[in-house]
DNA sequence: ACGTATATGTAGAACTGCTAGGTGTGCTTT
DNA sequence: AAAGCACACCTAGCAGTTCTACATATACGT
């Protein structure tokens, strides 16, 4: 039974890490995790495209790190939305939403 | 009064081309005048994007080109969907309706 | 004669996400 | 004790898409 492979559309994966780390400051395997549980498992977030993400975020400014314990006990590098980043969100979410709605008036142009 | 720049998601090009191809025989120049139209203004496909994508198309078997005349006279390429194109866009359209669905969980997502 | 709209095209850059590999820790099972 | 697995981080390099910028040519209006 072959899982069918989910892509992501390029550009919106910014905008979902940012909208997981706003619920509340997070590692980055557990944001992989959160992403998988939310989206009822149809997102499944690969390592390489996590971490590269995470740190082109930070260094953007809208992310900030800091080691701390996890739930297990182990180091793991918490992060937490700046004042930029929740900017950012909202531009991106206001942006996805016109995006979105300009698809949908294509997809429902009968001739 | 600069107007915003709004860049397509990756990966949704070849569906919105498909999409206004299915409308019925059209020419390249026309398609992304179309998607101007129906999406008020909000896409304005640039050329360097329309034609490598058109050719991509065509490519994978998915349009077919013919050399006609245009409403004014000229001479332009008239692409029509193939029956794998149309098969194509369904799939397209089934998939883009499910990644909004997924993004659409995250976004709502209140912690 | 000139500019503009029509119509097609390419080269190269920029960006993003994926594949595929690697490191190390701690817990559980054999 | 060792083996495996989940946790947790990381990088290099590839593949694919869209954009900018440029190039070409025709027809029409002024």
């Amino acid at each position: 039974m072959a899982e069918e492979k989910v892509e992501l559309l390029k550009g919106t994966l910014d905008m979902l890490i940012l909208k997981i780390v706003a619920l509340g400051p997070i590692h980055g395997y557990a944001i992989a995790q959160r992403m998988q549980q939310i989206s009822r498992d149809f997102f499944q977030l690969q390592q390489g495209s996590l971490y590269p993400a995470l740190h082109r975020l930070e260094d953007r400014g809208w992310l900030k790190a800091e080691w701390k314990a996890s739930d297990t006990g182990r180091e793991a590098k918490f992060y937490a939305l700046t004042p930029k980043g929740r900017k950012q969100l909202e531009v991106e979410v206001k942006n996805w939403e016109q995006l979105t709605d300009a698809v949908a008036l294509i997809l429902r142009t009968a001739d």
